[in-house]
DNA sequence: TTGAAAGCGCTAACAT
DNA sequence: ATGTTAGCGCTTTCAA
């Protein structure tokens, strides 16, 4: 196995300086095209890669950042992390995935531990830590948090706006006439995650409308798995607790909880009309196809990008610290507006 | 923003020289305790945290491995990154996902590119490349394939046993009583590939069970997204062609053509009985729960992790190719055999 | 058992 | 326009 040819060999075999290479190959305008010329024969000859583990060290940026999500296999976060990788790519920076389930501690290890020092900054989308752990985010290393957990740190913030989009999506199940509306995913006591968000929403629209709120209609559950709605919304039906419209706190619950409704005979949207969250690829595969809410993943994916390289990039500088609300769209199809295709031809 | 604390502060503040201080960071055991208790009380009052950069370049690794895939967003690849990811956990490695769509130029570019220079190895579990392509390999860089491409490459295999597999999950229908099983996610002209094997080995089956093969039983898709197994599985049916099984390439196919069957009315698995590829989480979340083939990813992931770290701390030692065959195992749900439980409680 | 110092490959002053 | 060289932070050979 050949050792790998370094700034030098090319320096060498193109007779020049490695200033001269290094010149040539970091784009240095001022160079004379015909070293230019034999610089790159050289490159080539050689097959000269850089290392980048050199020039990170010696530039104190490797073109590394980290990304902390909960876990890859949620289609939501599998999504989020493509699109942040797309970002990054634009400016050649790579993304370490760290996947820390839902562990405080493995959220915080990421934040502290040693492979902090390897990147040059944290995109941070974990749920464990919560507003009191505000003073835990090292804030000597570049970092953008995505989501609402922590709102108080002193870094930048990227957010869906998880309160209006629930709110839309349960005025659209009331707009096309539900009454009766399950949330779907609420967690006992959260206030501030996004369930605890999305189910402000709920209820904000609700109040809007002149509906009470029946505490009977809230599908409680532990986590967002298709199971877990699946079984919240069995229950409600083993309960004989009626309803209309569900309104799912993820495309997953919801897609669980199409199955359960399915399972019980009922007809979507005839019987219940059912909208999720996130607009992830599966809801234009299911049947019926789910309508959903866009809160702006690739716009939260973007934008964090942004901000995280302008704070590597700008390191010195302080500026305060910005945030970003990500717009929304509520996506309807045929799990709330019906097959609109096939009554046509069926006519 | 404090420049970070390196080796040289904790080496001051301790009254020693760097060289004990790494000593005993890295534990080196021949370091007097009274020296090692002082070291250790400066590290944690300096908060100091290795350079991760700075130890990559001086010893040639730099504990990073990167993990080349299609598509994050399809299942089985963000299930096989997790797996991935836990095994390299295991020696503190961590992965950097390059996801390259099928597109060969960017699987030739990671394989080629200066990231590869950054990273101490590459598992390359992509689909474009295809066996002519075993030269472009770069074998001066540690590399783990994993699936069927490029099997003459002199690199490591670990591959999981498409044919062997699919058969088993033809058979699986066939013991059930199904004659007319769709192949479905076959692609026209391939033979090396997933799909053609995949395919090979559901030859393999109905010939040994005797049984004839229907052309007209080929569910030909581009991709193995949801929607093309719906598609394939709705021409079928608007072509009015019978048949009571379908053996699927990929879950993700499995589950949108039991959308498409459920549209069409067609009970599952009383009318057709279906199985999917890969056994991934979802497979236990729709309705019927879909039975599959786990074609063995963890065994695959761990066994990747562990033959490209091995390669990685031997790198003098030329070792030839090893490969792996892992293990596989037909997981019967729903689908095939019905809801057993159900029935249990309907008597 | 510990110190001094070389050097991993690169970039960017400081030269000319 | 290009050559020389210091030094990023670390590990490790050589010395003691």
């Amino acid at each position: 196995m050949p050792a790998s040819t370094t700034l030098h060999d090319v320096a060498r075999a193109a007779g020049v300086s490695v200033r001269t290479v290094s010149n040539v190959v970091n784009q240095y305008p001022f160079v004379s095209p015909a070293t230019r010329e034999r610089v790159l024969q050289a490159v080539t000859a050689l097959g000269y890669q850089p290392n980048l583990t050199a020039r990170g060290l010696r530039l104190g940026r490797t073109g590394v950042i980290t990304l902390v999500i909960p876990d890859l296999r949620n289609a939501y976060f599998a999504e989020l992390a493509t699109s942040v990788m797309d970002a990054a790519a634009l400016d050649n920076v790579f993304v370490l995935i760290e996947p820390v389930g839902f562990d405080r501690d493995r959220e915080l290890q990421v934040l502290r531990g040693p492979q902090a020092k390897m990147v040059d900054g944290i995109l941070f989308s974990a749920l464990a830590l919560g507003e009191d752990d505000a003073h835990l985010i090292d804030t000597s290393i570049p970092t953008v948090l995505l989501g609402e957990q922590i709102f108080n740190a002193p870094v930048d913030h990227v957010t869906m706006q998880n309160v209006e989009a629930s709110r839309a999506a349960t005025e659209h199940l009331l707009s096309i006439g539900r009454k009766r509306i399950v949330a779907l995913g609420a967690r006992r006591g959260e206030v501030v995650g996004s369930s605890g968000l999305r189910f402000r929403g709920y209820l904000d629209a609700l109040e809007a409308a002149g509906l009470p709120h029946d505490p009977e209609l809230i599908g409680t559950t532990q986590s967002w798995h298709r199971a877990d709605g699946a079984a919240s919304i069995a229950d409600l039906i083993a309960r004989n607790i009626a309803f209309d419209g569900v309104v799912a706190f993820s495309d997953t619950l919801a897609l669980g909880a199409m199955s359960a409704l399915q399972h019980a005979g009922l007809r979507i949207p005839e019987d219940v009309a059912i909208i999720g969250f996130d607009d992830t690829d599966e809801t234009r595969y299911s049947h019926p196809t789910l309508s959903s809410v866009d809160a702006g993943r690739d716009e939260i994916a973007s934008t964090a990008v942004t901000f995280l390289l302008d704070r590597i990039k700008n390191r010195d500088e302080s500026l305060p610290p910005r945030r970003h609300l990500s717009k929304f769209q509520v996506i309807p199809r045929e799990s709330t507006i019906g097959n609109v295709s096939a009554a046509h031809h069926s006519s």
